[in-house]
DNA sequence: AATGAATGAGACTTCATTCAT
DNA sequence: CATGAATGAAGTCTCATTCAT
């Protein structure tokens, strides 16, 4: 195992363990057991609980940002690249409910209290959905509501939906995952538009 | 000071610390001190920590459910009625921050994994929302969605909307608020309905 | 065992196991131990382990001083008074030698850096020592020197003189002891004075 | 750099650290990034931090022996040498506040405890300080006293005034060096002597 | 011979819970 | 019933030392 797996090793251990059972069920020693590693050896990649925690986050929202851009209608309009990233997003987390716990875990916690929305802006020089939002805003095709308002109207239910099915609350096909998509989209369009 | 009143002075001691410092802030012994009360005497009106803050929280969901029922306009369209309740929701948390907060540190919460559903579902013989969602769609003026989608699309956004303003993301006044609630009705309501 | 039986039993371990084994050779652990007390509890008396170490400290200084006082000729003259001071001192240190090491222990380490000079000079309103060098300089017996001058000439041998006794490198008798005391006084006293 | 240079890089870098920050701040890995080698190399040229520790006390008395040797009065009368010993030993130690802090940390620690003596009594075949004392007791001059004894009488106060003078406590000009000296010669000497 | 990543024992401290008063 | 001192398990993190490269 070389050093980046090591890394990646706990980092994953990390993301397990919050995600079955919180942040107060991943003491830094499970970490360490889960990733295969010494308790020490987690110290020498991150400098503290916190930042552990806070690497996972971007580990993962990376991930979900490659994600959604792959197949990404660049120069569509922007309902299909919102359905896009919305529906691409959706399949990703139903799929993986221990992202979407950790994720969850992470969101409301003294963590990541003021890093909510670092998740899926995009952290480079490209910010994908608030382009997709200022661009929708501008040809009127999107309500004049502020970024947080749309943001929170246009992927808080979807998130909220997977969580509900990996609960078991809910099963979810195709279909109904479309469906939430689109009802979204309801929510932030312009009434006048398609 | 009574029995009630005691027990009512642990669940705000409760409520304000989870809420301004997070469970990890919330040592029974601060709860205790803020209730003024000895620590072992928590544990005569409740089981230990976890049945605290589970009490804690149905303290709220019924608070929430009073306020929502003030005013509620009973005969009225399902539009109607479920834009009373989602104003006087947000309208509500977003003065009541403290709350809001003990909300948010509840839901991704070893605590409150399993009990989110409660919340605003109504717990006696009468479920507000789901009465509103059932009607609504029987109406055909609901889309035809599962109750937790609804669910999701209807009050998801508005409370992490609140929450963005709690933040200072955002600034809720009245309109902008109509608006965002007005807003979830559009992803709940079907598309040929007004 | 009372609250402030407990509380001693809690420094008195401390004292012995910093004498006995250095500050490295005292955790907390160990100090509970010896008390007989929980780990914890010791918490409920000293705020953290410094804070230990330091009233541990004043403990042994506030009884050095009461023991020094003891059969203080008050009115008597600069070099009777400094004689009592310094053979009463080494009495009591040569007879406790867990005493003589906590001290030497603590003066130079971060604990007590800064407090050297709280020792011996008293805390309260009553400066002993400080007051017998001034008048001894006012009145021409004492050399005039700055304060901490004499006070390393004065009591620096004496101390190093019971830890040397106390590591077996010197037999001390009352003879011995009284002339190193006297030797020291040799030391501050002005040339011309007897 | 070689093997010597190596050694020597090590023992400067374990005398910095211990001075600026005491045992407790100067782990084998800081030891190590300031001597520029690697944690694993320091364990080629000591056994153990102990032993590194010990070490690099006797560079540092060797040092100080050797200093005191420059200019030493070989034929002169013992008064003479002994205030060329003591005033040279504190001019050298005043501007050297990093050695002086390393002794201190060095005496009383579980290092130190029984090596106290090794300092400045030299330990090749010549002992500078007890040749003086004992030819000085043969001639009368100096009081009829333990070694032992006189040797805390001469040194003790001299390193303690040093030390307040790093603290600030004091400030030391030439005059006030002499007159220590002078005063610790006052105490050791036959009073019917010079 | 040198490296430095890995180890894991152990340090300090917190806190949910109990129980003698 | 209420109290709050006591408990001790468990958490985070450090660091002397080892060993594969």
């Amino acid at each position: 195992m070389d050093k980046e797996e090591k890394r990646t090793a706990v980092i994953h251990a990390a993301l397990d363990l919050v995600a079955e059972h919180g942040f107060h069920g991943a003491p830094m020693s499970a970490v360490a057991e889960r990733a295969d590693v010494a308790a020490g050896t987690i110290y020498r990649y991150f400098e503290n609980k916190d930042a552990l925690i806070l690497e996972t986050f971007r580990f993962l929202a990376d991930m979900l940002q490659k994600i959604v851009m792959e197949g990404y209608p660049e120069g569509g309009r922007v309902r299909e690249r919102y359905l896009h990233v919305g529906a691409t997003l959706m399949r990703h987390l139903v799929r993986s409910p221990r992202e979407l716990r950790f994720l969850e875990q992470f969101q409301n916690s003294p963590y990541g209290a003021h890093r909510r929305r670092e998740l899926m802006l995009g952290k480079g020089d490209r910010n994908l959905v608030l382009d997709l939002f200022e661009e929708g805003r501008r040809e009127g095709v999107v309500k004049d509501l502020p970024i947080p308002v749309l943001y929170a109207l246009a992927f808080g239910p979807l998130i909220q939906i997977c969580r509900d099915a990996a609960f078991g609350f809910l099963t979810l096909n195709d279909r109904l995952l479309d469906d939430s998509v689109e009802a979204c989209w309801d929510a932030v369009r312009r009434r006048e538009n398609a």
